[in-house]
DNA sequence: ATATTGACCATTTTGTTCATTTAGTCATTT
DNA sequence: AAATGACTAAATGAACAAAATGGTCAATAT
């Protein structure tokens, strides 16, 4: 990939990040990359298709950092477990993830909202499909794979992201444990 | 209770309910209520304070519905099970949350945030309470009440109102089956 | 030739003004 | 004494002007 392609991305990662989509101006991206802005226009098309490269590589990615210490031989709990301390361990390339998130919420802006759609489609198809094959090997009760994945999609956005909107954050262990805690084990005694 | 003043209630609720806080003019209400709208000023000091009203009443609705259905005797889990049941078959009555819920959501009305707010607060104060008398009794494994009350509220609004944004709405039964499997039992065989 | 650029343009967003609407009051009526 | 609706001050939003922004392209640099 060329070098101002990279400062481009880089760049506008940065700047999503820190202000979010709408209140990132071309201009801006331009002068962080140290580009001329026309040049943006020679790699991307829009600054939307911008947005959704930057988060096509991040769901690249995340499903690498997942395959990375998934191991078929293990048991769905311990993959599960592992996936999500890798995932956690990424929180702070989750700031990019955070303000789109905010901005979804906030503002509303149709670009980020499209974005947000297509992650959150694409890693409940991920998650989904695990189920799939743990329900298959039996490692699982039989549960419905879709409304499985959204629950746990749910639990995730809530421990990781929610919870830390009128508390302390928590920590990757301790959200690590909850999460096996309250949904694989179980509150029953 | 006066007549009118229910007679305000009642408009009021439905007023709401149909076209959201903000979009309900005191005029409308008095209106539909059949009374001078410096009547509704007799009994409350502003709309907000209407709205508040209404939603404490709606509170201390739910909280007798809830102890309604909850006996002592039984299980924490048998309890969570029936109030989840008399919560399910409420949901007409939920109009005017849905209604909220989606204003502060969409539109993020002061008014209706801060009343959001003190009902989100109550609930998992309530939740929690009933947490730690389970814990207490020995009857649940010894968890984070604040943690899992939270958990367990944003579980149910999940499959109550998220879900259907997406996807067909859930029948109760379902809801509370899943309710059960996921965060009760788990997911280990 | 090819890659890069920034002044430029069309469109969108933001700021401002002003007429309309609405929450809330109170003198009058019931 | 209770209820009312015309009235007022404040909030809202429609309409317009000004500023900002996404995207283009002729000119420039490599």
């Amino acid at each position: 990939m060329s070098n101002k392609k990279q400062q481009i991305i880089e760049a506008a990662t940065k700047s999503f990040s820190l202000f979010g989509y709408k209140a990132t101006t071309m201009d801006q991206v331009a002068k962080v990359a140290n580009v001329g802005k026309g040049t943006i226009y020679t790699f991307f098309k829009s600054k939307e298709e911008l947005l959704d490269e930057i988060v096509s590589s991040l769901i690249v990615e995340m499903k690498e950092a997942a395959e990375e210490v998934v191991d078929p031989h293990l048991s769905f709990f311990e993959n599960a477990h592992r996936a999500l301390y890798r995932f956690l361990e990424f929180r702070k390339k989750h700031q990019l993830l955070i303000k789109l998130l905010q901005e979804e919420k906030e503002i509303g802006t149709p670009a980020v909202q499209e974005v947000m759609k297509r992650l959150e489609s694409t890693i409940l198809a991920y998650i989904k499909q695990k189920i799939e094959a743990a329900i298959e090997k039996g490692e699982i009760k039989n549960c419905n794979p879709e409304i499985t994945a959204f629950l746990m999609f749910k639990m995730y956005i809530a421990l990781v992201f929610e919870w830390e909107q009128t508390h302390e954050p928590l920590s990757k262990e301790q959200i690590a444990e909850l999460f096996e805690l309250y949904f694989l084990k179980g509150l029953s005694k």
